[in-house]
DNA sequence: ATTTACCCTTGAGGCGGATCAAAGCGCCCC
DNA sequence: GGGGCGCTTTGATCCGCCTCAAGGGTAAAT
């Protein structure tokens, strides 16, 4: 099953940019749409498939920065390059305008409007990253985390697709860990896998006050 | 000693909607300057002080999102409420306007992309901040920490405006072991500390290796 | 259907940071 | 200058998560 949600039906200038604008590329799973350190040039949406943003640190130790699912913006970074790279974790499509052409085609008001509003958006979803790494226990984070999929997929049975590993990475946690807090989970029948890859919510209430 | 650092000669356009509208409020240690969940509809700047912004969870852990110095802009959040309250950490002066005041003066072109900026600004720190509690052990933290003020404040002792707790609830630590990793860095002859509030480098090699 | 390879789970043990407790230390107030 | 209070440091112990090490599952390739 492909993840593709409905894109907003008043669309914003930036929207309208990718629309009309916007490269189409297709990018195989786990291939590189930037790297770490490239030039941030340009603006990334979605079309299909699920995108990964991460920072290697000098060490060798992997931060996941964040997961972009269908409809959703990103490749915005506050300074002049990427200090994240951005990797198709599924095969994707996705459509790519350079930052200049935008500005170009809809002149800056209306673009810097759009953009500061999927600025926002970036920077609401780093708060709540902030607030999941720097208090919260393992089975907090884990939870927080299928509480997170869950309400971006509204549906009965939640897709997971990223790995074990990612979202350990995304968790500052190891994957053994998250794999004892998911069995945990399961054990207390919060929630259920019916594979490793899909899950489904059997006590919301238990989960958001773990999440909380 | 007051920290007051010089503004930027070039100003932009939410400065100099500072400069001609904002109210200059002084605020008193400890007071607050916004409370978490406040509407959202006003820039501050400090002037002079230190301002602190942090979230309470439900069951009281404290987060502490950031700390702002003179010239440095704050309350710009994501949605239409604030999701972490302000504080002020030594007696401040600040600048307020409201945010429609700021978009009727200058006309909404400028001063979205000044936002932007700003936004930007407030970002880039946001990631920082992930990588700090994503990756990184106590030694680790405390020294990025440091190097974080030391920049901030490139004189040869730096001062440290927050106490130990504060520290803590930036890093995700308890107060224990900030005030471990601060002695231990201390022994290694890596950071002195002529007093608590106060510290100076004495191997920015080191310290830098640390906080990678 | 069988094999193989990769990912996920489970287990045992160690370590880092939290917790609990008490003793400095600086600072303000008298 | 003395006393008291709050913050910081230090110590001892505990617990949660990491590390290391095998064992499953699962899904694709043969």
């Amino acid at each position: 099953m492909t993840l593709t949600h409905a894109f907003p039906a008043d669309e914003s200038a930036l929207d309208q940019a990718f629309d009309r604008l916007g490269t189409r590329i297709t990018v195989a799973r786990d291939e590189e749409v930037y790297a770490q350190d490239d030039e941030a040039d340009r603006f990334y949406r979605v079309m299909s498939g699920v995108v990964r943003t991460s920072r290697l640190t000098a060490d060798g130790r992997r931060q996941v920065g964040d997961f972009y699912y269908a409809g959703e913006v990103f490749g915005l970074e506050p300074g002049p390059d990427h200090r994240f790279a951005a990797e198709a974790l599924t095969e994707c499509e996705i459509q790519v305008v350079r930052r200049s052409a935008v500005r170009a085609f809809a002149g800056d008001v209306e673009v810097d409007r759009a953009i500061l509003e999927a600025t926002r958006v970036e920077m609401e979803r780093l708060q709540e990253h902030v607030m999941l790494l720097g208090r919260k226990g393992a089975r907090e984070r884990v939870a927080g985390f299928l509480m997170g999929l869950a309400q971006r997929q509204p549906e009965d049975h939640v897709d997971l697709p990223m790995g074990r590993q990612d979202m350990a990475d995304y968790l500052g946690l190891t994957i053994e860990t998250v794999s004892r807090m998911l069995t945990q989970l399961q054990g207390e029948a919060i929630v259920a896998f019916p594979s490793t890859r899909r899950f489904h919510i059997r006590k919301w209430g238990a989960l958001e006050a773990l999440a909380a």
